[in-house]
DNA sequence: TTAATTTGTTAGTCATAACTAACTTTTTTA
DNA sequence: TAAAAAAGTTAGTTATGACTAACAAATTAA
């Protein structure tokens, strides 16, 4: 198993192409995915992105044909989920023993997960009695990395007149996630679409007794269950 | 004030380097702490630290003539103050919450120390309620960077017959912490000098109604107060 | 189906932080 | 005090990972 030992000879940027084209392949389940596509969600140069591209395909844990899609190789997933697992509880360790907001949280943890030390995660895991859900309502995969990636329906999808449950919400804007706890939405809350204007794509919602007009954008960043 | 700013904007090794001179310099008292010497500690080579010395003195880190010895003007040793309190108070935490003992903390925190969240560590500090010393027996630099630095005294010192009590151990070496435990000793061992051998520099001390011979190096290592 | 647009690639540059090799200054010691 | 040793410095190289500018391929639209 070469598995184990890959896992440490990664740098922080390296770990962050894998982690970011994980999230667009298969949390937000793309069919296709681009250089450029990643460069977006990464912030960086579509050249930048090319040259890491290149690296982590000769390291194997990326798979793609000139000027063709990216793929991941199932050491590429593994890294990913690795990291998408301590993100997540640093997020929760955060959140529910360190007096940190869920707007808060996102920053750190970004920093966190990068540490290496399989012990301190699992550690960590066992202290907080292994949670399933971090404080956005996302699943954190467990130590052999097996999570459930629930297909993400947005709040946007929503039609008139659909109810719905919150599950889980976008947590990597500190403004997005604030607004939301502003005007009283958490997770668990049950949304009822009232409304939804063709012009300019904004929602109408009822939820708890009280009704909210929200953009397109910010129901893009709401993700739900229908129920 | 400066003071705040500039802690953020300071690499991972420009703070390595900073934490490393105060170390040398105020930690161990070092009269004179050359180039070489710093180089050594960090184990890179005497070019490289002339580099980054040049930069600390460009920002106002570090003072230093040509030719002469290192200094650290205030701004820098707040900054490795605040590093040592990173570190100390994160072995504590996996210590004392994620059962690491005390020659596995080492590596993970100085991963952890260069995290950069104020509101963490002083979290993490309430969350402990804000432990005075770390697992080897230092001393914890408050949230002002306010700590006493009890002057090193090291066992090797001692003289035939004197009694001390052991206060704190080097924590960078696996090894060697290992080898404390696995013999017995443990923080506040009372230790009895029984003999002090000049051909070696080797100790026999007693401790716990054991008799131990160490090393010279070994008893460089270890910290105590007479009694 | 050609032209425009988008997407992807390459080449070359910059900053950080390490290195070796060569050299200079300072300190030690014979 | 002159030679040797140690300490410090400089120049030039390397790797990582950003960048811009220029160019090529693929896709979309006229």
């Amino acid at each position: 198993m070469t598995n184990k030992l890959n896992l440490n000879n990664l740098t922080k940027s390296e770990e962050d192409y894998l982690k970011a084209l994980f999230q667009l392949l298969i949390e937000d389940d793309s069919s296709k995915v681009g250089n450029n596509q990643l460069a977006d969600y990464l912030k960086v140069s579509p050249a930048s992105t090319n040259n890491m591209v290149k690296k982590l395909k000769a390291k194997k844990y990326v798979v793609s044909e000139k000027y063709g899609k990216l793929e991941l190789t199932e050491e590429g997933k593994s890294v990913a989920v690795r990291l998408i697992r301590k993100h997540r509880l640093w997020e929760t360790f955060l959140c529910n023993y360190l007096n940190f907001s869920w707007d808060e949280v996102h920053e750190v943890a970004e920093q966190l997960e990068h540490i290496k030390s399989q012990k301190l995660i699992n550690e960590l895991d066992r202290f907080m009695d292994f949670p399933t859900k971090d404080p956005h309502g996302e699943v954190i995969p467990n130590a052999d990395g097996e999570y459930s990636i629930i297909p993400k329906i947005t709040l946007s999808s929503l039609k008139e007149g659909e109810i719905c449950k919150l599950v889980s919400v976008n947590d990597a804007s500190v403004t997005f996630l604030k607004y939301v706890s502003e005007i009283g939405l958490a997770l668990s809350s049950e949304v009822k679409v009232l409304e939804v204007r063709e012009f300019d794509g904004s929602i109408k919602i009822g939820f708890n007794n009280v009704e909210e007009t929200v953009t397109r954008k910010f129901a893009d960043n709401i993700f739900v269950k229908s129920i």
